[in-house]
DNA sequence: CCAACATATGAACAGATGTTCATGCTATTC
DNA sequence: GAATAGCATGAACATCTGTTCATATGTTGG
């Protein structure tokens, strides 16, 4: 798999709203499953279902803690690329 | 459509191979379609749909000029973007 | 105007993807 | 050690998406 598949992957993951939020949510801290899913509204089902791919592709890592296992953004680069498109998506907004 | 969704779209948007290609293949200099179909190796009917779609969500402008259509990424939060990601995929496949 | 060239569009199809529901697993508390 | 809380997993399904093939649109040169 070459580089350009990477990023594609890594950009399909984020490309998804519910695993956007999912992302967003634990952006700045480290969440529990169950707090992700009452911050996005999703069902803890499906939360657990996207935090794998998300895991699986580096873009979150997680830790147990106790009976709850906390997730948060992987790296700076993650939280940069996100903050980069949420300047871009904000500005189209203002000029549409 | 809130904020999250409008950039759940970009990302999905940059989330195809193809597309990511695409966008590569004119981040720094607008290309014609032809060009931009020869240097991903799609044909130029899948080109020209996918043009569509970056062209739609903004993240390319296309100027016509005689037979030929350019197309360049539309500004620097795109091309940023897109950078900082390789960036990250480049760390990932040293580091696995 | 006609032929050619470059790009755009439409229909159709196979394969991928997000979601739900039900169930399994791990760790804690009594 | 049984019961409970928190999370993970599997199967199944409807929907969406990328691609191809054929054809249309627009543009330039003779």
């Amino acid at each position: 798999m070459d580089d350009v598949e990477v990023m594609a992957g890594m950009f399909r993951l984020m490309g998804d709203p519910t695993r956007l939020r999912i992302l967003l949510a634990c952006l700045d801290a480290p969440q529990s499953v169950g707090a992700i899913a009452a911050a996005t509204g999703a069902s803890q089902s499906l939360v657990s279902h996207h935090l794998r791919l998300l895991r699986a592709a580096r873009l979150v890592a997680g830790t147990r803690e106790a009976r709850q296992v906390f997730y948060v953004a992987a790296d700076d680069h993650v939280r940069d690329v996100l903050r980069n498109l949420m300047h871009h998506a904000a500005e189209e907004r203002r000029s549409t």
